[in-house]
DNA sequence: CAAATATGAATGAACGTTCATTTATTTTTA
DNA sequence: TAAAAATAAATGAACGTTCATTCATATTTG
C-alpha cells in the first residue's frame, strides 16, 4: 500500500471511531483517549491528522454531510420532470437514512445541539442547492405549493430523521410498502 | 413565603438554569458550578433537590415534557369532531414551539442525543396518548389515511421542532399567515 | 437550642493537549 | 547496493485544568 493510502486509512479510522462514540455517547463523553484506543492509535496520532477535538468533529461532520449529498442527488438530473425528479431524491434520502444509519444519526445529532461551530454548519448546507432548485422550478410550473424551502424541507426530509430514529429503536418498520406510504404523505403535504 | 414554596423556588431556579446552559452549550458543556452561580445557589446547594446531574437533567425533562403536554391539549376534548380536535392539538403545539422556545429546543435537543435516559424518554411520552387517540379514531372514521402513530407524528408534529429551530436562528419567520399554511400542508400529509 | 438548610473549600477522577522519545521509512552517500 | 544519515510518523507518559461530588462548618428557622 501506498504511503498516502496509510495516511488516510488512519484518519478514516479516526472519523469512523469518533462517529461511532459520539452517535453512542454524546460529543462531549467521546473522550479523545477512547476515540484513539477505537482507532487503534496512540492519543497524541490524533493530532497529527487534527488540529484539535473540535476540527475533529467539523471536519466528520463536513465529510458525512458530503457523501449525504453525493447519495441524495443519484441519478438525478434538472431536466427531468418535477415529480420525478422529487421523487429519486425523495427515495435517496430515505434509503440513505434507513442504511446509512450510523451517518444519518450523527448528522441528526449535529442538527439538534451546538456541537457544530455555526460557520461549518452553513458549509454544510450548500451541497443540497439542486433540491432547492428544483422546488422553486416546481412552484413556477404550478405543481409545488408556494412554500419556503424551510417549510418544504420540513415536511418532506425532516420526517425521514424521525422515522429512522424510531427504527433504530425498534419502534417501527419501515419496509418498502410503508415507504411509498411515507412518500405519498410527503408529495400530499407539498403538491399544489 | 412559606418553607415548602422556598423550596420549591430554589428547586425551579435550579431547572431553569439547567434549561438555560444545557440550550446554550449542551449537556456537559454545563457545569454543575454554573448552573449553581446561574440559580444563585452554592455548587453543594444542588444536591439538597436532586441526586446528581442525571437526575437533574432527568427530572428537568419530564418537567417539560409534562408542561408541553399540558399547553398541547388545551381546549381540547376528545368529543370533538376529528379534525376540529387536531387543529386545536396541532395550533397548540405549533404555539407552544414558537413561543416556549427554550422548553422546545431543550426538547428538541434531548430527543436527538443520548443525554436522557431510555427508560425517562419512555415516561415522557405517555403525555401524548389524547393524540394518539385522537388519530386511532380519524382513521377508524376513513378521514385520516391508515398510517401508524410514528408516521403520523413524523408529518404532523416533528416538522414543527425543525422550524422552531430555524425561526429561532432567524432563518425564517412564522406569522399567523404562514403557520395556516403549514396546518394547511400538515392535513394534506395525513387526510384520506 | 435543635433540626433543617445552605455553604465554600476540598477531593479524586477524567479530560484535552503537549512533549520528549522511539520506531519506521526514505534519502543520501560511498 | 548496502550502510549511514535524515526525516516522518507514532507513541505513552505527564501536564494543567475542569468536572461532579463530598464534607466539615455555618446559618437560618421553628
Amino acid at each position: 500500500m501506498a504511503k498516502k493510502d496509510k495516511i488516510t486509512d488512519k484518519k478514516r479510522a479516526l472519523l469512523k471511531a469518533t462517529l461511532t462514540l459520539v452517535n453512542d455517547h454524546g460529543f462531549h463523553d467521546a473522550p479523545m483517549s477512547k476515540i484513539a484506543k477505537l482507532a487503534g492509535v496512540a492519543p497524541a496520532t490524533i493530532y497529527l491528522y487534527f488540529e484539535n477535538k473540535q476540527d475533529l468533529i467539523n471536519t466528520l461532520y463536513l465529510e458525512v454531510k458530503s457523501s449525504f449529498s453525493v447519495c441524495a442527488f443519484k441519478g438525478y438530473n434538472k431536466d427531468l420532470p418535477v415529480k420525478k425528479g422529487f421523487e429519486i431524491i425523495w427515495y435517496n434520502v430515505a434509503d440513505y437514512k434507513l442504511n446509512q444509519i450510523d451517518e444519518a444519526t450523527f448528522l441528526s445529532q449535529c442538527d439538534n445541539t451546538p456541537m457544530i461551530d455555526e460557520g461549518v454548519r452553513k458549509e454544510g448546507l450548500k451541497h443540497l442547492q439542486p433540491l432547492l432548485d428544483l422546488w422553486e422550478r416546481g412552484k413556477k410550473e404550478g405543481i409545488i405549493k408556494p412554500l419556503s424551502v424551510f417549510i418544504l424541507y420540513a415536511y418532506t426530509i425532516y420526517p425521514l430523521s424521525f422515522l429512522m430514529a424510531m427504527q433504530e429503536r425498534n419502534l417501527c418498520g419501515l419496509p418498502k410498502k410503508v415507504r411509498d406510504e411515507i412518500f405519498q404523505a410527503t408529495w400530499d403535504a407539498i403538491k399544489q
